[in-house]
DNA sequence: TTAATTCCTACTAAGTCGATAGGGTTACTA
DNA sequence: TAGTAACCCTATCGACTTAGTAGGAATTAA
């Protein structure tokens, strides 16, 4: 039930962009790699689904790169991991391949509330939080030795 | 980043349990089967976990099958997800196989706190609700308890 | 002893994850 | 206008997980 690396790779990402790119200077995909520790040829793939998701923007050639499109204050992380989990990248409820036959009716409805709420619990969790309050918390952790395990 | 069909299926059987089984009256693995829609041999497997999980009890034998171990207001829907989806069953944040080498530390620790943030909500929304609950909603839904065997 | 039932181990087809490979396309610079 | 640096696209791959299936051993009531 976890989300899969793509998803940190892409925050990670977009937080590089909020921190070390702006609209006059681009991040190169091979810095952000080195950055965030991400494998650059799998994190082209991620920019290329935030790009496509409206989140980030990108120029060609010799001096190209990469960089956010919307201030960082209206990028949640919700947001972020959608653009690379798909629509439904929020999603938590289990999915039936094959439809059930003689599934108890009032059951199953009981079931579909009780995911509807986790869902609602997940992603405003994820939503409540903006690339901004990343970076701030980036910034003033900065420096500090980090005792957490 | 969806729970595995096992939890629907774990959550539907304890619901049926909770709804056809008592101390006196054990519900037997294919009567649940059939019931809740789940593949016999497969709900097998299902039930064991929940019983190695201590929220179910069996007795074997001829006239063998299952009951809940413990009073349904004392089962929450987390417990039953945790017991087959494993320890870390309501966790969120993704893995790194490898160990990341150059991951930016400050970046990796605000998402350290955003996923635990995340993983306390989804937790917090599905260990809310027991199967007492649950079995209230379905009672209520269909408007006529069902007697079915 | 026989029938019914739970319990255990192993196997498998299909799908997902986390990359890697190999180029194609675009645009800046000299 | 040639070279080159960067983004962009498709395909492939090994490891792992999911959703079952198969076959039988152990246990108990009748």
């Amino acid at each position: 039930m976890r989300f899969s690396l793509k998803s940190e790779y892409a925050l990670l990402a977009s937080l590089d962009l909020a921190l070390h790119a702006s609209a006059s200077k681009l991040a190169r995909t091979s810095d952000v790699a080195r950055r965030t520790g991400a494998p650059a040829k799998f994190l082209e793939t991620v920019l290329g689904q935030l790009r496509r998701a409206g989140l980030v923007e990108s120029e060609r050639g010799s001096r190209g790169g990469h960089r956010l499109a919307l201030a960082p204050s209206r990028i949640g992380a919700g947001d972020v991991v959608r653009a690379v989990e798909g629509p439904d990248g929020v999603a938590v409820r289990p999915v039936r391949r094959r439809p059930a036959p003689g599934a108890a009716a009032g059951s199953v409805r009981a079931l579909h509330h009780l995911w509807t709420e986790a869902e609602r619990a997940l992603a405003a969790s994820l939503d409540g939080v903006s690339l901004e309050d990343l970076t701030r918390r980036v910034q003033e952790s900065s420096g500090v030795p980090d005792f957490s395990i």
